[in-house]
DNA sequence: TTGTTAGTGCAAAGCATTCGCAATAGGAAC
DNA sequence: GTTCCTATTGCGAATGCTTTGCACTAACAA
């Protein structure tokens, strides 16, 4: 536990940034999380554990994880973002239309796409995001293979 | 002319709404632009060819032409909202962090990762959403080797 | 321990997008 | 063409997420 505020601290340290209460919270909420927490969660949940935080320093911290790259942002139901701490591997995200679910996977084939690109293009990939939608296997059993997201 | 009028008359029929100038309005000019544009651009450019539009009216517009079908919402910029008619055929973007260039592509490869999800999850995809980024040709050229968007 | 200044909380502002409501105009039926 | 019904519009006000200004607080280097 303290190595990890090690590392964290030089990472910061690093960046010429702070290592405040807050900004720990925040990243061990979302580590601690399944992933995909709006920010008003995080502000929730990080609140639940220390009252002192405020909405707009979870904002600013959450911007603040993503500039350093600890926390990525999706916008996975086209509405407000969605936040994840990074992991080792990068992994793409399906969304059910009817429940909301988020189902995490991963695929070699975005790689080689990216390629692909970069070799047709001439272009530099530095980021990918791969979002599909649909509906999930327990809701295609509740709708009883009536099809009604397809609007 | 009178003809894709009469096709679009038909298809607004089938879903029970009207066809109105407005909406002709909106559809030509996400038609006739590059694709990508955000629904302030498309209000100003419907308006500098006829007055009678609002931008409450674009943004509703722009729902239910997506609701039928014929137009596309994308985060490109992960801001607001870009539209885009749809074409024939299906594709993807990459955006320049540097210049905000967009290009458009096509690979057969998101198809065969829908198709493996599918199996392995036993979802139904209907929407597929690639969004790469990072330096095109140009900036890395114009940047003299210099990576100026890793950040 | 102290000084500097990045970071914070709060409330107010910003911005894209949506909504309420009275007025307007498609278009189906005559 | 005329009439009627109601979907659609324009306007401005409201919403909801996100950012910002400012005075205060607390990291952390010396």
């Amino acid at each position: 536990m303290s190595e990890s505020n090690d590392h964290l601290r030089d990472a910061f340290r690093a960046a010429g940034r702070r290592l405040t209460r807050q900004r720990r919270l925040v990243l061990r909420v979302l580590e601690e999380s399944d992933g995909h927490l709006e920010a008003e969660n995080v502000y929730l949940q990080a609140k639940a554990r220390d009252t002192h935080v405020s909405l707009a320093t979870v904002y600013r911290t959450l911007a603040v994880l993503k500039e350093m790259g600890l926390v990525e942002e999706h916008r996975l139901g086209e509405e407000h973002s969605h936040y994840e701490s990074v992991r080792d591997s990068p992994h793409y995200h399906f969304t059910c239309l009817d429940c909301g679910r988020v189902i995490e996977f991963d695929t070699p084939l975005v790689a080689q796409i990216k390629q692909e690109l970069s070799a047709r293009e001439g272009v530099r990939v530095t980021g990918a995001h791969l979002h599909l939608s649909g509906c999930c296997a327990q809701c295609q059993t509740k709708a009883g293979g009536q099809s009604n997201n397809e609007k």
